[in-house]
DNA sequence: TTAATTTTAATAAAGCCTAAATAATTATTT
DNA sequence: AAATAATTATTTAGGCTTTATTAAAATTAA
């Protein structure tokens, strides 16, 4: 899925310079040039907002401060651009929930890679809900969401499609999802797992593959 | 964990001021007065480096470079000290891998601030990965990115070129290979490893040359 | 007791490793 | 400098290991 990113500026130059790269790069792009107008721009569609702070009537730290207080939105992890280096400024943008910020000028490289590290970790954890790809977990419900219809998985399945998602990437063995689903005393074959891992898959891919085998080692979501 | 700062300056008065001021906010501090003096003082210890850009000989600039391109010291955040203001020196600074950098006059509650943050940033950052040239290798999620795109190696693959990231510059002989990797007791052919050699080259050299041959002795990375 | 869930077991399929054979490169000798 | 020897690179196919899939038995919950 292409990540959308807000970029709010009140330079034309740097909307151009950013939203060239950045769509070069991938992402789509929604432009605003000041801080008013960032607000109204905003949309459940937005993954980020590279936010400059110095704009005239409402600078970046009230825009980032409304955000986070918006429940729908507050979720959103925001990238301050600063020129200043006052020390001041960018305390106050960090304690207000931004993710990060950089300095201008700003260097595309470098801006590149910290946007790909908040998407990494972007599995957003809201309320108690993990988030992956078009699958959805509720952690207080027990319920699974695939392609927005609810899905119903037993309690094994749920623990174990649970566990997967609370570390993207990670790779268990069979063993290690032995211990933390079932319990660690359990004396239970290694390939019982393959076939809940089975059953999972065809209960819960329904829009294309999510959970990964790493042959010789174990399975895993990717991200 | 107590953190140690390296800091770096000609000039004694700035190293005087910054030692006062870092220790008192409890870090270990390392002085060095000029570049190769820094680079004898690094050791796996230090957190931090704090790096005057304009000093004899040996500038900021070629330090940093120096570090970066050893494996052991690679990861160590540096903020540069510069008095000049200039893009293009703070841009040639950040594309090196510094973390920030900073213009004197320094403001030591702006500097204590940067420090902290980084600091927050750092601890998930040096997670468990090998990082050389193009490659990083994550030793937890069993996973390679060569050139920020993420790489399926099988087992045998990533146990070798995690085992030659661990020890860049050694040179491996196959039979040490072959112990390290496949397990003491294997009775493989020496013929095998090149086999997995070529392999790991095509999967995981997309920007370059990175394995090397030592012909008569055996694999090694560069460092 | 029935229905649902979990486990085991058995077979099919896929993925990976090794060895062997040949080509290419590097080292050594003449 | 050419010829020879030694080492490394590259490709391929068979064989082995791991995983996927299915069905049936065992267990648990309703």
């Amino acid at each position: 899925m292409k990540k959308t990113i807000l970029i709010v500026d009140d330079e034309q130059d740097i909307l151009d310079l950013l939203s060239y790269n950045l769509s070069k790069e991938g992402y789509n792009i929604v432009t605003a040039y000041n801080g008013s107008d960032a607000l109204l721009k905003i949309n459940p569609n937005i993954d980020l907002i590279l936010l400059d702070v110095m704009m005239p009537k409402i600078n970046g730290y009230e825009v980032c401060e409304s955000i986070k207080k918006n429940l729908t939105y507050s979720q959103i992890p925001i990238i301050f651009l600063t020129a200043k280096s006052s020390t001041d400024d960018e305390y106050e943008g960090l304690i207000r929930g931004a993710e990060d910020y950089i300095v201008k000028p700003i260097s595309i490289k470098n801006l590149l890679l910290r946007i790909k590290n908040i998407f990494k970790q972007t599995i957003r954890k809201t309320n108690n809900t993990l988030n992956f790809s078009y699958i959805s977990i509720d952690l207080d419900r027990l319920t699974v969401h695939s392609d927005n219809k609810k899905i119903k998985l037993t309690k094994i399945e749920f623990k174990l499609l649970s566990t997967l998602f609370k570390s993207p990437g990670k790779v268990f063995r069979r063993q290690e999802l032995l211990n933390k689903v079932w319990g660690d005393d359990t004396i239970v074959t290694d390939r019982t797992v393959d076939v809940h891992i089975k059953k999972l898959r065809n209960k819960v891919e329904t829009k294309g593959p999510i959970i990964q085998t790493s042959h010789g080692v174990g399975y895993y979501v990717d991200n």
